[in-house]
RNA sequence: AGAGCAGAUCGGAUGAUCGCGGGUCCGCCGUCGGCGGGCUGGAGGAAAGUCCGGGCUCCACAGGGCAGGAUGGUCGCUAACGGCGACUGGGGGCGACCCUAAGGAAAGUGCCACAGAAAAUAUACCGCCCCGAUCUUUUUCGGGGUAAGGGUGAAAAGGUGAGGUAAGAGCUCACCAGUUUCCCGGGUGACCGGGAAAGCUUGGUAAACCCCAUCCGGAGCAAGACCAAAUAGGGAAACACUUGAGGGCUGCCCGUCCGAAGUUUCCGGGUAGGUUGCUUGAGGCAACAGGCAACUGUUGUCCCAGAUGAAUGAUCAUCACCCCUUCAGGGAAACCUGGGAGGGGAACAGGACCCGGCUUACAGAUUUACUCUGACA
RNA sequence: CGCGGGUUGGAAAAGAGGUAAUUCGCUGGUCUCAUAAGCCAGAGACGGGAGUUCGAUUCUCCCACCCGCCA
């Protein structure tokens, strides 16, 4: 069974890196999420949550963000290797369900 | 029973699967460290706003004056406060109770639009009265007295009555209201109660300047300390004490300190990044004691988040809570009782150095004391 | 996280206790064969809630929103 963990190897923990994923990253748009993906030489697939101020409060920022990494904790076999991957909530989505998420997701990767 | 008022407590619970970050123990690899496993504990009453106060850290341990800021009934509590408690004055409510930036306007300055005669030194508009002139008289003009009457305004120069007067006026008197001073009694005190005298009365505004009293050094954990790739060439210590540029100490001044350029010695400084500060503390809980209370003391007991692109989530089940629909029983009905079935809801909100407060947001639940109204006894 | 500044018609922007200017835009009229320009007239605002005051856009306090600085 693939292993459902997500250790911090996983993330992208530096701004420089963030910016470094901004700059050659192929974005892709839906509704409510932007998703930024860029290949990385380490061999690792890893994920960044970006989400704003404009979104709400403390409360509904963290759990949108938890929402996201449950996504990519639970599909990372589908996910291609050596690719880091930002995730932009552009408004207020805490109303969501995780299986909300997940659709869109998943539709939004497959292009 | 209804309405209300002041507090206090809580802020869903349990389980399963997957997952996150901390501490500790064990094992393996092993230079830091990494991997795996076990155990343990992991957001709030406001964690929020950042409105005050303090601890802590650095600035040269910070002295004086001016400026600036804050507070403003009294007494107390406290590490401290702009907080809290008790009491006093004022205002509101039938009441429980609530609100109160509540020192000084008889230190000075300013302002008080429009209206009004006048907005504070009463320069008198109308009116009333006296005198003089004019004139047959009413009239008209001039000089003066008068704040009793008028209308205006948010606010009009103590109120009522009597005397008094040419007309009037605290001009005088009685009562009442208020001010200041003094005395007596009570209280630690704000102040309260009683009495006497004075001048006879003084507009409002200090969240206008200001005066008085008290307090305040500046920055802030992105403080500060340590390790240290890259990059750039200097940096630090000691001595000497002449000129002292320039800089720092709070905005300014005084005052004071460091100090370029000299000689000698030494090798360090520092960005990315990392470590530390970092959680045992004015700590929680319980009992007893003191105090009206805020709070304090003693004893016992407990260890309860330390993340850093930032950890508490997702899915499911059960049980409680609330709402809606439907069903059964009782009833004429309103409705009451039961809980079978289905559906929905569950607030405000997330630590970022730590405490004490304040303020603001908040579904609902539990509970205590008290007040008013109605009924019964 | 900490520290500062601001909010006035649709847009910009003065006012600092009593009447809210001004410019552009908008609407109607006038002029023109018509449009523009010009001229005349008009509508449309003090971020919300308390307090001080006779009276707050202005002063004080509390919220809301926006902007900036410190890596």
């Amino acid at each position: 069974m693939e292993k459902q963990s997500f250790g911090k190897k996983e993330r992208v923990r530096k701004r420089k890196n963030y910016l470094d994923i901004y700059q050659r990253g192929r974005r892709v748009h839906s509704n409510n999420f932007t998703v930024i993906l860029s290949p990385n030489p380490s061999g690792e697939k890893r994920l960044g949550v970006a989400v704003g101020k404009k979104v709400g409060n403390a409360v509904k920022r963290n759990r949108i963000k938890r929402l996201l990494r449950e996504f990519f904790r639970l599909s990372k076999d589908r996910l291609p290797d050596s690719k880091d991957m930002v995730i932009i909530a552009k408004r207020d989505v805490s109303s969501l369900k995780y299986q909300d998420v997940c659709l869109e997701l998943a539709e939004l990767l497959k292009k």
